[in-house]
DNA sequence: AGCACGCCGACT
DNA sequence: GTCGGCGTGCTC
């Protein structure tokens, strides 16, 4: 039988052999299905593989059988997996985020087992230790490595550490083991992470951070579920004050994980930590290694790791002892998405935290609206961190009217912009210019018949990226080489560029600015996030007087030398009637200015807008986000708008467009459940990008009283009607768009 | 999700 | 006559 690291004896076991189990899958079956338990018997939570029909797949037993399958036909589960077992707490958020996020238990778990090589013996490596015998002669390249293992104690190596670090060669260590001086074990791959070291001293605090961090130690020692709003700018300390809770957490043995929205954050973060508490954090997001991913799941189970930072998808890895969850940037988009299964980060911390007695701090300068609310109503505790550097949280802030700057159409920096720039880079010091909006023109148009090209798999125009002499469709990523005749009317040389993107922006700049050093950040002009990072270190070491940044910059960089911040278009954000354009439009240019100014030089954000008496624009630059707040709550309210009211989308997606309208058309035929409960249905509609990748698609939208039980209504709803094979339906609970 | 079964078009 | 398209259904 195979050695069992984490496993103990089985004697006692659950279940005995023989006995039903009940085994969760990650096929999308819909239940979890009956087995019988293998020999040395199993245990709720164990990781097992079990036979479905002519494969082999792997779950995790869910408990007692259910009884309902013909015992003849019943099957034995194969084997159980050597790794620690899933806990009750995890088991639980799994059913409570599926109930709640109206996905199907499976896939759920699929998240919990994005383990490499779970099935896997344990890996082994050869390790050296200092043995019994001495060797016949003692050479000095013999001696050098006696001398290392003297040092060090009781500590293995392997081959190439103990080479390295005695000066030696393999050969050298051979012969050592050989004579019996140095012993050879086999010792399992996957190390704990170095121990961090919670009393090391922090960062000085000023008052107000001190006091955050006291009463958010406060709330860890009270070992209970919480959450915490911890509001604060940029340069505010939020990140030494919620590292003093982590350190809390660690002091107290339990876990701690800090969740990041963008993984080009994390490098700056990790060395943080390390001057913080000795050691780094575990990495756990989509650019780690097999290797170092299979590590961290295993070792976070076992205790190994008191210290994740990583991405949204770390909240399902199978901690031992979570005893705290920063969601770091908490209103940030990107903790809503949907990679299959479509959940928000944020509420999902809350729940599992919930559910295993754990604090959550949410932080950030320029909260969601959802956790403002949480905040006013005292669901959540709020701490809010003043500006280090004295009263002014923000730089001076002017909105330039476009309407009187009379640019040409081909023009996006007004004189007065130009001006404030110029004379920022005569004193050394940098300009951002902040267009949210990738590539060289967003549309390209034919003269001759008025054909904007677009994207034929989506229905989206395709962008013009000139530095990759190509358009590109934003929403599927497709390309196709800048045409030269119009493939509408087929006339040659009419096609034209329309409207500004970065790279056309720096075009501008160039010729406006031609002595000043001008670079360009945005995403995609990066193959990958180290060489976005080195060049995001090198700009803010000095090396560009003028920044031309998509939202990437917006994100947590610190550019020491930058004191003028211009936004090119404030109204970008306001187009459409989604509620939350508001909402957003007042985080990002809040966050954009915040990039302006530090201690020693006031910054100035100048933003070029056509509607300066437009209440989100006055909003911003009135400063009073308290006020902002409120009024956008209230609109929220009058409407019915989370989080006063709830909602829900349902985004079916086809190839065949008949199809889909179809059966969103028999969804609300069907809409009695929704109805019974008082909810309202909307659509179906085309949404919001009508096709995506070939496939069509509609949207229909729930709406209902805060207090309606949603999700059940709505599976009851979705139960009623089958729906056809190549259809995909999902369903997006608390979405982000209102439309 | 896979993989079988099964029922209709174009090939040797 | 057979090979093979992918629609429908099952897996404890």
């Amino acid at each position: 039988m195979q050695s069992r690291v984490y496993l103990c004896a089985m004697n006692d076991a659950e279940f005995p052999e023989g006995a039903r189990v009940g085994v969760l899958t990650t096929q999308p079956l819909g239940k979890v299905l009956d087995y019988l338990a293998p020999p040395g018997g199993c245990g709720t939570g164990d990781f097992v593989e079990v036979p479905l029909g002519p494969r082999r797949v792997q779950g995790v037993v869910w408990g007692p059988g259910a009884g309902d399958f013909d015992a003849a036909r019943l099957r034995h589960v194969s084997r159980v997996l050597d790794a620690a077992p899933m806990r009750d707490e995890l088991r639980q958020f799994l059913q409570r985020a599926a109930d709640y996020t109206l996905t199907p238990l499976p896939q759920m778990l699929r998240l919990a087992l994005r383990a490499p090589g779970l099935g896997d013996p344990p890996a082994l490596r050869r390790v050296y230790r200092l043995g019994e015998g001495t060797p016949a002669r003692l050479t000095d390249a013999r001696s050098r490595v006696l001398a290392v293992m003297e040092e060090f104690g009781g500590l293995a190596f392997t081959l190439s550490e103990l080479a390295e670090a005695a000066g030696v060669t393999p050969p050298v260590i051979h012969g050592l083991a050989k004579s019996g001086a140095l012993r050879e074990e086999e010792a399992p791959r996957d190390l704990p992470y170095p121990p961090l070291s919670p009393d090391l001293p922090g960062k000085p605090l000023a008052d107000d951070q001190a006091a955050a961090a006291a009463s958010l130690c406060a709330a860890l020692r009270g070992g209970s579920y919480g959450t915490t709003l911890l509001k604060g700018v940029t340069g505010s300390g939020k990140t030494e004050v919620y590292l003093e809770a982590v350190a809390e957490c660690l002091r107290q043995g339990r876990q701690a994980l800090v969740l990041l929205p963008e993984i080009a954050l994390t490098a700056e973060f990790l060395s943080r930590v390390e001057v913080r508490f000795g050691a780094r954090p575990a990495e756990w997001h989509s650019g780690i290694t097999m290797t170092e991913r299979r590590r961290l799941w295993r070792m976070v189970g076992a205790g190994g790791a008191q210290f994740v930072v990583g991405a949204r998808s770390a909240l399902f890895l199978p901690f031992r002892d979570l005893g705290l969850i920063v969601v770091d940037e908490e209103h940030d988009t990107s903790y809503k998405q949907e990679d299959g299964v479509c959940y928000n980060a944020r509420d999902m911390a809350v729940l599992r935290a919930s559910l295993c007695g754990a604090q959550v701090i949410l932080a950030s300068a320029t909260p969601s609206l959802e956790s403002w609310v949480n905040g006013e109503t005292g669901k959540y505790a709020r701490l809010t961190l003043s500006s280090r550097f004295g009263t002014s949280d923000l730089p001076e802030m002017r909105a330039i009217d476009l309407r009187d700057a009379g640019l040409p159409g081909d023009r996006w920096i007004s004189g007065a912009l130009a001006e404030a720039a110029r004379q920022t880079v005569a004193r050394g010091e940098q300009v951002l210019f902040f267009l949210n909006r990738r590539g060289y023109a967003p549309v390209t148009i034919c003269r001759a018949c008025g054909h904007q090209v677009g994207c034929d798999d989506c229905d989206a125009r395709m962008v013009e990226h000139r530095f990759q002499k190509r358009l590109m469709c934003h929403q599927c990523g497709a390309t196709k080489p800048l045409p030269s005749v119009c493939p509408s009317c087929g006339v040659e040389g009419r096609l034209a560029a329309v409207g500004p993107g970065v790279e056309r922006l720096a075009e501008e700049t160039a010729s406006l600015f031609p002595d000043a050093r001008v670079a360009v950040l945005s995403s995609d002009l990066f193959g990958s996030a180290r060489a976005l990072k080195a060049q995001i270190e090198a700009i803010a070491g000095g090396e560009a007087d003028i920044i031309i940044g998509t939202q990437l910059v917006a994100k947590g960089h610190n550019f020491p030398l930058l004191t003028l911040v211009g936004v090119i278009d404030a109204d970008l954000g306001l187009q459409g009637s989604d509620m939350r354009a508001a909402e957003r439009t007042f985080q990002l240019m809040r966050q954009v200015a915040g990039r302006a100014g530090r201690a020693e030089r006031k910054g100035l954000a100048l933003l070029q807008t056509c509607q300066p008496e437009h209440p989100v624009i006055r909003a911003i630059l009135g400063g009073d986000e308290e006020e902002f707040w409120r009024a956008e709550a209230e609109e929220r309210r009058q409407a019915g708008a989370p989080p006063f009211g709830r909602m829900a989308g349902i985004i079916l997606s086809s190839p065949d467009v008949q199809e889909v309208f179809d059966f969103g058309l028999a969804l609300a035929r069907a809409d009695g459940p929704l109805r019974a409960v008082g909810a309202q249905l909307f659509g179906p509609a085309p949404a919001p990008i009508a096709r995506v990748r070939g496939r069509h698609r509609v949207r229909l939208l729930v709406k209902a009283d805060r207090a309606v039980p949603l999700q059940a209504a709505i599976a009851r709803w979705l139960a009623q009607v089958r729906q056809p094979a190549n259809l995909r339906l999902m369903v997006d609970i608390d979405p982000q768009s209102f439309l």
